[in-house]
DNA sequence: ATGGTTTTTACTGCGTC
DNA sequence: GACGCGGTAAAAACCAT
């Protein structure tokens, strides 16, 4: 009754496809003139005009920010940045593959033979154990994962750091590392306020969902993590912001979900469900257009559901205000 | 396994553009 | 006439016992 949060909504979700942009143009839709690319960059643009058609997501820079010159210093470090997601926190050593010294000189061959033993015996025991291999592609699947759900850095993170802790703990026996991983990507999604759905969360991993909810409930109950009921809340800025709504109308969902909870209403209902009508209401109440159907899509919900909570979110609403 | 609650599916009627 | 909206009944899914 009070755990709804478990529930999953089946819903294929083959219609769900958006139109995508073709990113296959080769040509400026500028000028018409060629596109090429820039590697150090990472970007595309036009070798006519210097339009930049296409940049790359990725960051070279450090994970840290500095916002003046002391700061830079001070925060600067000798070294890769250390983190959760690579199985030995990337602090592993590494032996290059060339055999060149620091010089860049070439090796003798009695060095180079000893460097080939090394190289053996160093990847022996960087992955050293089945519990340190297995770590290693868990944490290939959360970042995959984590990547296809659009879900921040943190994340990927908390849900590394779940995943040590079940390895550790034993618990994988049993299980598939593909279902703890998954778990764990729910998980920690949830506890960043940044839930998304289990059917969301499905959709990207290889396992069912029985599978995915059995394994869930399992680690949370093993490793006595704290998450919390899923907020409607946290829902709503992902739905107003996919439907392309103001700050206005999602600031009126907020309170149309405020105003439900002072009712009561929120307790056993799905907290998808409520979010979607408290969106939907809210457009409504703002005068932007969106359709039923339009939030029934970016929520995965049924329409019927939306009818029905947001019914009862503008009644309980009447209710405040009256 | 079963029963109670919630969500979904499918279908209908109504009004509007 | 297509579309958005509202309602209903039956089926399915989910959760707790």
């Amino acid at each position: 009754m009070s755990d709804t949060d478990i529930r999953t909504y089946t819903e294929e979700t083959s219609e769900s496809e958006k139109p995508r942009e073709n990113v296959e143009e080769t040509v400026c839709p500028e000028c018409g003139g060629r596109l090429q690319n820039d590697s150090e960059h990472g970007e595309t643009l036009c070798s006519e005009c210097g339009l930049v058609v296409e940049e790359d997501s990725i960051d070279h820079g450090p994970e840290w920010r500095a916002f003046d010159a002391s700061e830079r210093d001070s925060k600067s470090r000798v070294g890769a940045p250390t983190t959760k997601m690579m199985h030995d926190k990337g602090l592993s050593t590494n032996i290059g593959w060339q055999d060149k010294d620091a010089y860049g000189r070439s090796l003798s061959s009695r060095q180079r033979q000893k460097m080939q033993r090394l190289r053996t015996w160093n990847e022996r025991f960087r992955t050293r154990d089945s519990k340190e291999r297995n770590l290693k592609q868990a944490l290939g699947e959360i970042d995959r994962m984590s990547s296809a759900l659009g879900l921040p850095e943190n994340v990927r993170e908390t849900a590394s750091v779940i995943y040590r802790r079940a390895l550790n703990e034993n618990l994988l026996p049993g299980r598939s590392i593909e279902g703890v991983a998954t778990a764990s990507v729910y998980a920690a999604a949830r506890q960043a306020g940044v839930p998304r759905s289990l059917d969301e969360v499905r959709t990207v991993s290889r396992i069912d969902k029985m599978e995915l909810t059995r394994t869930y409930r399992y680690i949370v109950r093993q490793l006595n993590l704290e998450v919390a009921p899923a907020d409607p809340e946290s829902y709503i800025p992902r739905f107003a912001s996919d439907l392309g709504l103001s700050d206005e109308a999602e600031g009126r969902a907020r309170k149309l979900i405020e105003a439900a909870r002072n009712d009561g209403l929120l307790s056993g209902k799905s907290p998808v469900g409520l979010a979607a009508a408290a969106v939907y209401a809210a457009a409504l109440l703002c005068n932007e257009k969106v359709t039923q159907s339009d939030v029934s899509d970016v929520a995965n919900i049924s329409e019927v559901t939306i009818r029905n909570r947001y019914k009862e979110l503008l009644e309980a609403e009447g209710v405040v205000t009256a």
